[in-house]
Order: C-alpha cells, then sequence, then structure tokens
DNA sequence: TCTATTAATACAATATTCGTATACTTTTCA
DNA sequence: TGAAAAGTATACGAATATTGTATTAATAGA
C-alpha cells in the first residue's frame, strides 16, 4: 500500500549520503560532481537521481542530518544542571572538535546556501537564549528579534572578503564573531576566555 | 645582456606556486582551477599564462622542487655512516612525514602523469643501490635493468582500482608495494618493520 | 518467478574552464 | 623622472566537463 518504497533505508542511498558528506566536507560543494560521488560510493547515476533532486539536495540532506546532531547537543547540554558560561564553553568545545575536520571551503559554501534548516536552528538558539533570560543569566531588556537581526547582520560578515583575509581561516574568524556575541551579550563579561 | 628578464624572481610567479601547491596537495591537480589559485595567490590570469603554458606546467613546477627535496633528503641520508636497514628506514620516515599531509588524490594523480622528473629520480635511486650493492648491502647479482622493469611493473599496479580498494588509502598501498620491494631485495628480511 | 532496485550507456542541454586579445594601471629602477 | 617591466581587468570564443534524463539490460530479494 506504500507508494514510496523504503527509501529511507536504501544501502546505495546510504552509501551515497555518506561518501558525499565525506567528499564535501573535505573539498567543499562546489569541487564535487554527481559523478564522482556515484563513483566512489559504488552507485550509478541513476541511482543518485532516484534518491536525490541533484547535488543540492544531496547537501540539504547532509546538512540537515548535522545540524540536528547539533539539536542533540544543545538540548543535552541545555539540559545540564551548570551555570551558562559552563554551558557556552561546552558548546564551542564541541562545535570546534566537530567542524575541526571540515574544509574552509565547505563551511564558506554551506554558509552562503539558506536551507530551511538553518532557520529552525535559529530558532532553537532562540529558545536557548529565551530560558537562560529567565533564569536572569542574559540581559533580560534584550528581545528575540533583536536576536535575530543581529544575528543576521553578523552572518552578513561572512561574506566580507577583506575581513576574513585578517584570519587564518574561516574557523578563526567564526569563533570572533561568536566571542563578540556572547560577550557583548553575557551580564558578566569577566568570564573565563 | 638577459633576454629573459628575472622571471624567476617574480613574487607573484613564487606565490603562485605556493597557493597551486597548497591547493594541489590538499585536493588534487584536476579540482583545481587556474582561476582559482589566480584569485587565492592574488594574482591575474594573465600573470599565470605569463609564467606558466598552463595548469600541468605549474604542476610539474611545483613537483619538480619537491623532488628536488627528495634528492636532497636521499643524498643527506645516504651519505650517512650507517648501515642500510637504518638508512631505508629513515628515507621512509622522512617520506612518510613529507606525504603526510598530501591527500590521496594529490599522490594518485601526479603518479599519472609522467614527467621528467621522475626518471631522474629513478636514477638516482638506482645508483643508490648500485652503491648499496658495491657494499654487499644488496644482492649483488640484481642488475640495475631489473630494477627498473620491477619498479615500472610495481608502479602499474597504482591502476589496479580493485587492488586499491582493499587498502584504507593509497598511501597505505605505497607503503605496502615499498615494503614488498624492500624486503624482497634486502639480503637479511629479517630487519625490524 | 515476479518485482524492486540498480547498472550501463548514450545523449542533448548547460555550465564551466581554458587560454588569448585588448586596453589599461602600477611598480621598478637606471 | 620616465621608460621598461610587471601586473590588472574584462571580455570572449573554443574546448571541456557536468548535468539530468531516456532507454535497455542485469540483478537481488520475497
Amino acid at each position: 500500500m506504500s507508494s514510496k518504497p523504503n527509501q529511507r533505508k536504501s544501502k546505495k542511498r546510504e552509501q551515497i549520503i555518506k561518501t558525499g558528506k565525506d567528499l564535501f566536507l573535505r573539498h567543499g560543494i562546489k569541487r564535487i560532481t554527481v559523478e564522482e560521488i556515484c563513483q566512489k560510493a559504488g552507485a550509478s547515476k541513476m541511482t543518485f537521481y532516484k534518491y536525490f533532486a541533484g547535488k543540492l539536495a544531496l547537501v540539504e540532506q547532509i546538512w540537515s542530518r548535522m545540524m540536528a546532531e547539533g539539536y542533540s547537543k544543545l538540548d543535552e547540554i541545555n539540559t545540564m544542571d551548570i551555570a551558562l558560561p559552563e554551558k557556552i564553553q561546552r558548546m564551542f568545545a564541541w562545535k570546534e572538535q566537530y567542524t575541526a575536520n571540515m574544509s574552509d571551503f565547505f563551511i564558506e559554501e554551506i554558509m552562503s546556501l539558506d536551507f530551511d534548516i538553518n532557520a529552525q536552528y535559529n530558532q532553537k538558539f532562540m529558545q536557548f537564549i529565551a530560558e537562560a533570560q529567565k533564569k536572569g543569566e542574559v540581559r533580560p531588556e534584550i528581545r528575540p528579534e533583536f536576536f535575530m537581526a543581529v544575528l543576521d547582520k553578523l552572518r552578513e560578515l561572512a561574506f566580507d572578503e577583506e575581513l576574513i583575509k585578517k584570519y587564518p581561516n574561516f574557523i578563526e574568524f567564526n569563533r570572533e564573531i561568536k566571542d563578540f556575541f556572547w560577550y557583548g551579550i553575557y551580564a558578566r563579561p569577566d568570564m573565563e576566555k
């Protein structure tokens, strides 16, 4: 009765995702062709297009899964009975480790695409802040809408080529933004670096 | 009186080589475009084509320099007053460290091209063997011509896709070949692994 | 065996990359 | 300073590579 077969469970599909992720993370998106993924994944091109509308659809699937991991981690850390600075530190630590083997190329490219999942993640993040606000860990007068606007603006910085050049890599640059964001927000800027 | 100006000393030229090397090692040759190199090197395409006939010419230049480093190291180790096994071990150690941050892609691609410099390196290597032979460290009945033939045949293995798949990466595979080569050659196969 | 899935190949439509021509600006240094 | 050398920006046709689909055949699981 199921018009769509067990597409989610196809081994080939999983193999394509796995291979694609590996290649994208290492080399970035534009450098990798569908055919290369298929070849390395041991699947034919037809199979690829059966499961994905195109290269970007695959990227979105991969990114979505990665963001899901982010969700879990965010939740996990948020549930912990520790202070905000400690949470933030742990989140950064996790993210740093998580992005350690992503090439700058990939990060830069993925930032320039905007998938729905990103918006969802933002929302999740807003909630996190709102909760911290309720606990009095973040200045209460800041509005969620302002958060969003600031986040957007800061993201725009990611396209300032000249600025980026001043950093050894994109991860460093990203950390700078995050640091500013947090230290500008947090009520006690004396937290350990 | 010099018809060719100081092309060898051009800063842009050096920058292109440096950038190209970095990108090629990380991602392999076919993935990188001339324009990308130029952009990252801060040079215009015209400048690129002024100094290099094309992408492959740049690759050859880069590879040539790397091989030159290999020469020096080979010489340096060979001059040392140590036994052959120790020399071999040091050469391997150096090569491993040297190739550690080369992507498999680059290694695979560079092997499939045959630049003159490779032949020269082979010759150098033959000399090294010949000397070891004189000292009685390698079986004396093996002829240089045989060395060459064996080397060629072993290199052909590098195109056996099926075989390569059995190894975690190209470097591992390479080590297997080298190990076979040496242990098959060396008079005392009991040398430490 | 029947049905799903996958493969192999060829293909037109597109997109990308190459390498050069042209006209221009900046650097170098005698 | 001013001529020579080095480099830039842009545009472009030609060559190549990539995409996504159609077709036909092979293969594996229930």
